[in-house]
DNA sequence: TGTACATCAGTGAACGCGCGTTCACTGATGTAC
DNA sequence: TGTACATCAGTGAACGCGCGTTCACTGATGTAC
C-alpha cells in the first residue's frame, strides 16, 4: 500500500460513487480507469474482472458500515448505561449524522446490489445476505438486552425488530434518492425511535 | 389493443422482471424480445427508444400500486369505519397480501430505478418522485384522520409518518431481496402496525 | 558495495462480441365513398 | 358490394460504437548473497 497512490482503494471509491448513481453494468471499465487516472490494464491489475470488483466493493462497504455501528453504539453506551436509553441515543446520532451529509447520504451499496442480484456470482449475493444477518444480530442483542430491563407493551418479534433498523434505513434512503430530499432517512430513523420510545415505556419492574 | 396478444402489455411484463433482477442496464432488448417472440424492430413499433420502456414500465407500475391501494384502504374501511382500525386492518391485509406471493414479492421498480437513475431523462425521475409523494400524501391524510380521534402519545410529523408506509415497504422489500427470504417485508409491516397501535392507544376523548 | 533476480504497479494495442438503433419493406385489417 | 387508400403491427438485414478482457511488455523498487 503505497501512500501517494493508493489506487486500488481510488477505484473502490470512483466505483462505488458510480454504482449508486447507475448501478453495475452501466458502470463501465472505461470510466473509473479514466477518472482514477490509469489505464485500463491497470485496472486488471487489480482486479481479476468486473466481479473481482464488485466483491471488493461490497466487503469494503460492509466492514465501513460495521466499524460505524460498533463505534456509534458503542459511544452512546458511554453516555448512557441504560440499553434502551443508549440504542435511543445511538439512533439519534445516527440519523444527525445521515442529516448532516452535505450532500445527502449517497445510498447503500447493499441496496443497489439486491436488485441487480443477477449480475453477480453466488459468493457476492451471499456475502449480502450475510451482512444483512449480520445487522439483524447485532441489533437483536441490543433489543433482548433491552426487553430484558423494560417489558415491551406488545408483543413483538425481536428478529423483525432488529432488522427495522436497516429496513428504515434502507428505506429511508430509497425514498430519499427518489424525491432527491436529504432528510428523508433520517426523519424514518427518528420514526423508529419513536416507536422504539413507546414500545419499551414501561418503567423497570425492580428499581433498585 | 388485441385481444389475443397484447405484445405491449407482453413486452412490460418481462422486461419488469428482468429489471428487478439484473437492473435496466444490464436487460437488453435482445432478451425481451426473445422471451416476448418477436423481432427486434417489432420493439422499436412499441417504444421510440429504451427510456421510453422505462418510462412505460414505471408508469404502469405506479397505476397498479395506487390502485392496489385504493382497493385494499376501501375494503378495510368497509370492515371497520373507524380510522385508527380500518389502517390497521388495512396494514394486516397488505402484509398477507405479501407473504402469500408464492415466489415472494418480485421487488419494487421504484427502488430498482431510484439506484439507476442516471440511466434515465428527467422526466422518469419527476415520475418517481411524484409517485412516492403521491403515498406520502395518501398516508398523511389517513394519519390526520386518525389524530383527530387519538391524540398521538409522542409528537409526530405526519409527512414522515406518512413516508414510514413506502420506507417499510421498500426498505422490508430490500432485505427480503438480499437475504432471500419471503415474508422479511411482511414482518416489517406488521412492525409499523404495532407502533401505530402503541402511537394511537389513546382512546377517543369524547365517546358519543 | 555490487550484481542478479523477483516483485510491484502498471502501459498500449488489439480482440471480438453484443448492444441500441435505423431503414426499407410487408401483409392484414379498417375506413371512405 | 367494390375499390382505393390508410393504419396497425410488425419483419430482416445492416450500422457502428463501446464494452470487458487478453497479451506482451516495462520501468521502478525490494531482496539475497
Amino acid at each position: 500500500m503505497t501512500l501517494k497512490a493508493d489506487t486500488k482503494g481510488r477505484i473502490l471509491d470512483i466505483a462505488e460513487a458510480a454504482v449508486l448513481e447507475k448501478g453495475f453494468e452501466a458502470t463501465s471499465i472505461d470510466e473509473i480507469v479514466a477518472a482514477a487516472q490509469i489505464s485500463r490494464s491497470g485496472f486488471f491489475y487489480h482486479f481479476k474482472d468486473k466481479n473481482a470488483l464488485a466483491r471488493a466493493m461490497l466487503e469494503r462497504y460492509i466492514e465501513t458500515e460495521d466499524k460505524l455501528y460498533d463505534d456509534l453504539f458503542a459511544r452512546a453506551r458511554e453516555l448512557n448505561d441504560d440499553p434502551l436509553h443508549a440504542m435511543l441515543i445511538g439512533l439519534k446520532m445516527l440519523a444527525e449524522m445521515l442529516e448532516d451529509m452535505p450532500e445527502g447520504h449517497p445510498g447503500c451499496v447493499i441496496a443497489a446490489t439486491a436488485y441487480q442480484d443477477r449480475l453477480f456470482d453466488k459468493g457476492v449475493r451471499e456475502l449480502n445476505r450475510q451482512a444483512i444477518l449480520g445487522w439483524r444480530r447485532r441489533f437483536r442483542t441490543m433489543f433482548e438486552e433491552i426487553a430484558a430491563v423494560y417489558e415491551p407493551r406488545e408483543p413483538v418479534d425481536l428478529d423483525a425488530l432488529g432488522d427495522m433498523v436497516s429496513s428504515v434505513v434502507e428505506g429511508g434512503l430509497v425514498l430519499q434518492r427518489a424525491l432527491r430530499e436529504s432528510n428523508t432517512a433520517a426523519a424514518q430513523i427518528m420514526q423508529l425511535r419513536t416507536y422504539l420510545k413507546l414500545l419499551f415505556a414501561n418503567p423497570p419492574p425492580k428499581a433498585p
